[in-house]
DNA sequence: CTGAAAGCGCTTACAG
DNA sequence: CTGAAAGCGCTTACAG
């Protein structure tokens, strides 16, 4: 960030907001003896200024801009491969990227902001009244990656296009003949699980074809939710003949219960899976899946939390990055 | 860290060496107008009373030391895993962690310390001569985890118990029967695999049994290296009915492999992982493998780590954990 | 609520 | 090489 020019100092706030240096410092510490009109008037002043306590600025200068990345759960390919994105692109602009789990912890929001970061990446994460509260307060920038919730404008986010991803799927296993096709989902308050089973359901519509409710399981994200799931659809009395699974994990877990009955992987089931992590190059057969940009939706979170610390406007609060039908060796035309 | 005590300043350092606070404050900044033993004797004091400078305290006040982890390659399970190890530590201990890619910059442990990093931990990767000079002038402690080298007494390590997994995993085979099993490894140079190889090799000896130079095989740690190199096993005279893989991702490679012949694993062909990451338990069928205690293995080196930045001495440059063989559906007696 | 003044911890030209 | 002195950017009692 710009390179040479001098800092901007609380005496350069002062002179320009009419003030003394002592009110700017309160200003700037949050202390509680400044009138409502000054300290509104001083902190758009040192917002425009992009104003960096000295503190940060020897760190800054180092390794740039500081950006907190926080995940739920465990650290599974999926957050791996978003990370990786977000690293490379935070070395290619000079920024440094620290990775923790979320926490509630009080006053987290405030916590960062007193450590330095400039912004936080959430990866799909729910955010509550509360957080949004919280960060707002602290004035520290919010993108979500792969948001839980509907794209809310107050914050930004990151996704894919999940909707026309579950249409691709479906369509897939229907152009190979296969008619009763369920879906195994993650949770059902997901919007982006939501997104995926609503263009399967479309795709069965266009075919004129009636989904049975109990074609439609939602569940986790986890290899456990597609164990179980298909061993429940494969002991219907009428059991599908192909299976699109919310996410590559869910998809490994529908194969090996086909395994464990005797079932092939395509020949017997076919199976779909979604995200296009690498355990869905490495699973056996390697997976048709639907692959969703995670390198690159990283990196687009990176560039619109830095953005939104250099005090800049982001065009749209949500983008969603294209998702790509991955044709692999777990789909083929129903069997006998 | 010392939650109450007030920090050493310049001043203090300054009268307890009988020198003035500015020739303190050039000791610190690295100034060249210093005579050698002023220099020696201030260094020492300020490394006594952990000094750090005031750009760094309120960092520190607010997220703690900060750590950075660094990076080879892709972040694979392996990776994530140790990572999530390091991670919740840090959490538990009050430490932040920063993640990078290793970078080859000029003089990129410097920039490190001057953006108030304490230490460094690499995962997996190679250090030259080169990396330990620079390293050494900046005073940066340095933990390698999973070390590619011998351990070397100028840095600390932290390891797993590779002889004795690959011995365990080799007498498991034996045990189901197996004779002709081969191993399928990863780079030679890297001890992690020379000292699996040669417990794989002690357990074969042990048992009175010959091992064809055919049935040795290195590579990368990489899923292609089992896909091309179990390939290559099934297509000789007198192929392996076991195969002990390097790592996980090899043994799933060669289970793929088989699969395309249409050999079943385990009837027809019995294989052995190694790290025991998620990528095991999803493996279809899901592996026998080497257990490594990841996540405790990072814990002890940001453990490690911290205490190097906090001027503790470590009591040995290397440790390592137990693996512990984890039997699943990967391995059974040979078949007919 | 505001700001003059004292103070803090550090850095830096410069005289010796 | 060393350090007295001026200066920097900020914070904090405290008087008004």
């Amino acid at each position: 960030m710009r390179p040479n020019a001098r800092r901007t100092t609380l005496a350069d706030i002062a002179q320009e907001a009419g003030v003394s240096v002592a009110t700017v410092s309160k200003v700037v510490n949050g202390r509680g003896d400044v009138a409502p009109q000054t300290r509104t008037r001083v902190q758009e002043l040192l917002h425009r200024h992009d104003y960096l306590a000295p503190v940060f600025r020897h760190t800054e200068a180092a390794a740039g801009p500081t950006i907190e990345v926080q995940f739920k759960g465990g650290l599974k390919s999926y957050v791996a491969e978003t990370l990786e994105g977000i690293i490379d692109s935070a070395a290619e602009l000079g920024a440094s990227v620290v990775i923790s789990r979320a926490s509630g912890a009080p006053h987290w929001a405030r916590d960062l902001v007193s450590a330095g970061r400039r912004a936080v990446i959430a990866v799909t994460s729910v955010y509550t009244a509360a957080h949004l509260n919280e960060l707002a307060r602290s004035g520290l920038p919010l993108v979500v990656l792969d948001p839980l919730h509907l794209p809310d404008s107050r914050v930004n986010s990151v996704g894919a296009t999940n909707f026309a991803g579950g249409l691709a799927a479906t369509r897939h296993l229907l152009s190979l003949g296969h008619r009763r096709i369920a879906y195994l989902g993650g949770p059902a308050m997901a919007v982006c699980n939501q997104a995926r089973m609503h263009g399967y359901r479309a795709a069965m519509e266009a075919e004129g074809l009636q989904v049975p409710e109990a074609h439609v399981r939602p569940g986790e994200f986890t290899y456990e939710t597609g164990a179980l799931g298909a061993a429940a659809l494969l002991d219907l009395p009428e059991p599908p003949t192909a299976i699109f699974a919310g996410n590559d994990e869910i998809a490994v877990g529908a194969v090996e219960a086909a395994r464990v009955r005797g079932l092939r992987v395509p020949e017997d089931l076919s199976v779909v899976g979604f995200d296009d992590t690498s355990l869905a190059q490495m699973a056996s057969p390697p997976l048709t899946t639907v692959r969703q940009p995670l390198r690159e939706m990283g990196g687009a979170a990176l560039r619109t939390a830095l953005r939104l610390a250099n005090g800049e406007k982001i065009e749209s609060h949500h983008i969603e990055l294209a998702t790509e039908l991955v044709v692999r060796a777990s789909t083929a035309p129903p069997g006998r």
